[in-house]
DNA sequence: AATGAATGAGTCTTCATTCAT
DNA sequence: TATGAATGAAGACTCATTCAT
């Protein structure tokens, strides 16, 4: 159809897609060709192979998910807190309109740990080793990050989030405490005979914890509020 | 005779050891049939196919996950606050030693996520939903939160958790914490150019938050800390 | 049909029947398969993969052209010269009669050729360096050979062949030629506009050199000649 | 312009350097096109398929390989079988300088072998067959035998040869007993437990059954030795 | 003459799983 | 229970060749 422009984007954009409907591993590089429009060839004349592939839309996913840190820091006029929340609220917006790019970072976590161990290291496969765009991600994958520090940096000075707290840590918490809440997300939902935790419950509660944890003294005359719903 | 019950764990044990040093995909169902010194066969007269092995393997781990929670719970003489910071020692410790276990527990959390959601439920292998194993996983996975929101209930009664805190919400907060804890490690340990964050400086930080999180009003002067080193 | 017997042969046997008609290159494995009635998967099972295949195909083509060897020099009565000159017949009839085996051979001591020079070793497909049917051909190629050097030794004991040969040399040499004179049938035969030479003319002349070559003292009364025809 | 040509040249040295270091098979006509500094699509400007290039390699051999015989039969004062000897030198000498020539020479003898054959031409590549080159060596591929015979009859004229001789049949023998000792130096160099040779030992054995078969009557006194070392 | 994106047939190879014994 | 030969679907990847520009 239209779709003439970038032949990268379009099977990037076309394993998004399948990878979201049958998974990574059940989707063939045929049927991304084929979504595409393309021929099976082609995909590897743009991608090396699979996983350079997947490497390729984990970097993509990267980039994306640091736009959403990006237009949060420069929204204007609000306290490091409030842009903390606005960003866990995006995050977790992230996660559940682009699951497939929030599976990559996550999974790209993974791989770092094992990259920054010597004795995991080589159970990494080959093909990811070699990925030109896996070795892109080593470089710029803590680049959010640097930008949700500085949020929590921010909200240091404007005395909305306390002052004893290190911002790299602070933000670092924070973002593992959104991971694990999506991860959790899985038990929360189920309806055990005698646990009856629903995300609608546990929602409240795990915002409060978190904006306890962060809050300054401002805090307690403005009294703010995570804007929007996190889940 | 008594071989029967043998050869599973022998099974179950090889996959696990094998899991552990190749991977789950590229371990093939003959070499662990191979490494328990059984038969390519026999293996399937235990387990259904690779999938049902790796659920039995998963339900193992939760029973094990399982009596790391009733031990912490069944020490005698500690308050509530403790009995969850000894917890989270003992899981990080768990994910440490247990790799395998501690993986399969959070796949399980992801398989939880798409069951519970009935358009992802069919991304379900139907491999794994045929498995006995995961049926029983299914009745069984919130136990060991029940006892550890039990340990937040007695630290409540004790007064060493905040009174206002409800206690599942609260364990699962915590349980959420540390497993993105885990998670982050793998970009913690990068040496970036600007943002030089080690285990190390995240683990004091990471711990007073998460205390802070509860602390009751009885820590102002019993000064509790987390006994042994969560790292 | 009746082929029940041993797997691994039938599999060899159509190798060989393929590799004749089709070519190495352009006989698939599955073609083997086929033609051998069974799976694909199996064909694996028995072989590595398709150069351990033909490796094994070279190592029967040893073993068989070791036989012929045998062969002759068990037949008694007959003078070195007259066992060296009836091993000739045989060489080149097994040529004729088992081109792909004749071929493996060949392509056998090109590979040897780069085996045994360090710059070149590492042109060897590594598929073929790790069959075990080519670590066994290191071991047994030079069987043939020994066996014709004894053949020349025991010509220069019964005065057919001149005392001052070497026996391995005039062996190696005796059979070079004939590999080359193999070689050689192909523009031998060409109907050239100035040339014109063809087996039947060639045939006799290389003889005698050859024989002449090799003739010792007896030969001046018994005159002996080469027993059938080496074409 | 001039350029034509040029390029011509350039594919095909690239062609012989690639094939030298890698092998026919492992080359790619994109690897000759990077290496000749032009476009792959260019390439086939230039050669109709990969072996309408290797044919064109292989005429090129030709040539080179009758230059040489040339060479040697317009020396001065030399007698046929100091000709003979000097040509035989060299022939090792090319085949070990231009190991990818020799080869491609080799090949063509045997496609020669099966086009001569009804049987077997139909095993020919029609690429093969349709090639322009593959046409022009057929007519062109004895034309190195016609000048080596030439040495021959001059040997016989010289009285340096036997008379009783045939040329064309004496020189093809002799070419015979090259090639073959060429393909033999893989098992020669080989260090058995019983069969102790190599190229050193082997080479004035070989040398000495290839004169004596040749010598004439002038030999006895003139004692001609071959000039400068076969190998 | 020259380019290089695009094609797609061609093949090897893997491995979970079955089943006759 | 136990074996291991046998199956066959599945899929990644290559590369000679074409052709629009």
């Amino acid at each position: 159809m239209a779709g003439e422009k970038n032949k990268e984007k379009l099977i990037l954009d076309s394993a998004v897609s399948l990878f979201t409907s049958k998974g990574y591993l059940a989707t063939r590089m045929e049927d991304v060709a084929k979504s595409a429009g393309i021929s099976k060839g082609l995909t590897y004349f743009y991608f090396k192979n699979k996983e350079d592939l997947f490497m390729a839309l984990t970097k993509k996913a990267f980039d994306q998910f640091k736009d959403e840190f990006r237009d949060v820091y420069r929204s204007k006029g609000k306290s490091g807190l409030e842009m903390l929340s606005d960003l866990m609220v995006k995050i977790v917006a992230f996660a559940k309109a682009n699951q497939v790019y929030y599976d990559a970072i996550l999974n790209f976590l993974d791989l770092l740990k094992k990259y920054n161990n010597p004795e995991t290291r080589k159970l990494i496969d080959p093909k990811t080793m070699e990925s030109v765009h896996f070795q892109k991600l080593l470089e710029i994958h803590h680049e959010p990050a640097k930008i949700g520090s500085m949020m929590v940096s921010q909200g240091i000075k404007d005395g909305s989030i306390r002052a004893e707290l290190q911002p790299e840590i602070t933000f670092y918490t924070v973002w593992s405490m959104i991971i694990g809440y999506e991860k959790m997300l899985g038990p929360i939902d189920y309806e055990g005979k005698d646990l009856k935790i629903h995300p609608e419950n546990w929602e409240p509660g795990f915002l409060r914890l978190m904006q306890e944890m962060l809050k300054g003294t401002i805090q307690a005359t403005k009294k703010t509020t995570v804007q929007g719903s996190l889940f």
